[in-house]
DNA sequence: TATTGTATTTACGTTAACGTCAACGTTAGT
DNA sequence: ACTAACGTTGACGTTAACGTAAATACAATA
């Protein structure tokens, strides 16, 4: 089925560190469902999906998204599946999605104008 | 030295409502320093300066950002004065802003494509 | 064997950004 | 005078997202 599979594991150290968070952080995310790492004894190993999903969840933090949030958007992320209803839903919430999306792309434009408005007095009053 | 002066005042339901926002919202804002409305006796009048102010807040709020780094923000707005030093200084805040912000630009632009691709999927599926 | 390093669970603490009463005052209309 | 609508000041409650500390386990190493 699938090509060469890297059965790469990350202990909870190594991958707080590669993403510059704490390992409560991620037995937080962990506790919460987002992360399930497999178990050594005790010892939790992450795997490659795990990685993936921290990925997002990190970035939809810098996003000002809640955990939750940034589940609901994981989840969008599986295969589309269920009847013509269930679709539908998905596809509203995916128009939902989006529209926070360019709401905050169109806040960040304004602001970024804005911005750079001052920074051109700035340099001005520097001469 | 101004034109035409509107000294219109807003109370605070109107302002409220307009924002979509509880009174309880604003003043806990006034109470951060966020806001500083005129005062005819107990009652709070809100200016049009408060106005603005308020829509930068939310602004920053759908951004994710916290009340306190709106106020850095807000802050910066004045005109930019001081010392050399200070000028500076505030040259290096408003890259490091730029900086943030550009990032969730990236994030956004990343996710938008992402959910296009999940929608793509989605309708595929419903033929 | 003793220490160091890394891991675990449990559990209480903290901060931001409000929500939610309670008790009360003022003004306008009936 | 009574009610309704709108305002006020406390002050305690709530939720998310971790921080922090305590007690414990296990492995490698000096």
């Amino acid at each position: 089925m699938s090509a060469t599979q890297h059965q790469r594991r990350y202990s909870i150290s190594e991958l707080a560190a590669e993403f510059d968070v704490t390992t409560r952080t991620l037995r937080f995310y962990e506790e919460k469902g987002l992360l399930t790492p497999e178990r050594r004894g005790r010892v939790r190993y992450f795997s490659a999906a795990d990685r993936v999903r921290l990925r997002l969840i990190l970035r939809g933090r810098r996003l000002g998204l809640t955990l939750e949030q940034s589940a609901e958007i994981i989840d969008l992320y599986r295969e589309p599946e269920g009847s013509k209803r269930q679709l539908n839903k998905l596809l509203a919430t995916l128009a939902e999605r989006r529209a926070h999306l360019e709401q905050q792309a169109e806040d960040i434009n304004v602001t970024l104008h804005e911005l750079a408005a001052v920074e051109r007095k700035c340099r001005k009053a520097l001469k």
